[in-house]
DNA sequence: CAAACATATAAACACGTATTCATATGTTTG
DNA sequence: CAAACATATGAATACGTGTTTATATGTTTG
């Protein structure tokens, strides 16, 4: 129970940090947020995704295009649509602890 | 393990996807992903954190300052320094799972 | 109270980027 | 091949914010 430290050993730090930093940030804009949360169970086409959230095409798109560089989703083509769905179970744990983290009682008047 | 899904019911959808994306943004910055780091197993003050990351005592009061709003992270004062550690071990959860993310390997080319 | 130390705050600038609009690429169908 | 549909890309703009510099607030000590 000692060493159970971040594993920031495995990468290099700095190259860890840097991407760690890239994944929130891409996960900070409430439009992209929307969409890794639509798809993040099931494949969604970009239209859908679109008409769901009510954004353009074109911005979804152009969010999607981010999100699959940084491997936060995946893509599949079906026909002529696209269908886009979370990489891995991960980023799902990822908002699951922070939805937690949100429901945390504040406890900054208690002592340690 | 049908009803595993994310419980964003339990606020309104619209504000847990605010507070969410909030506190993505903050993560999403490299000097204050950092300062959480620095501090995230053990109180350390914020010239302690701003000496270890080679950060100006400006900006990391000013970090420190978002990220305590926040409740990333806790404040205490202790003489004339204050020691910031992180909120709560969510933080790390976080954290840890993204660094699980990031070592998966590339599934992008197999099927489901 | 004054001086020294530690932290917080304010204003200003520089820079990245989210969004829109227009257009290009790709895919199916007649 | 042309037309219709779906997605991707490029350029331009508007806005937020990370950082710096300077100063203020707060705390201990003589």
């Amino acid at each position: 129970m000692k060493d159970k430290r971040l594993p920031l050993n495995t990468l290099s730090s700095e190259e860890a940090i840097t991407q760690l930093s890239d994944l929130f940030r891409l996960m900070g804009d409430t439009s992209r947020l929307r969409i890794i949360l639509a798809c993040l169970h099931d494949p969604v086409s970009v239209s859908g995704i679109a008409e769901k959230l009510k954004l353009s095409q074109s911005l979804v798109s152009h969010h999607l295009r981010l999100l699959r560089a940084a491997r936060v989703v995946r893509s599949e083509r079906r026909g002529k649509q696209v269908f886009y769905v979370a990489a891995d179970e991960h980023i799902q744990c990822v908002i699951e602890d922070m939805l937690v983290h949100i429901e945390e009682p504040d406890y900054s008047k208690e002592e340690g």
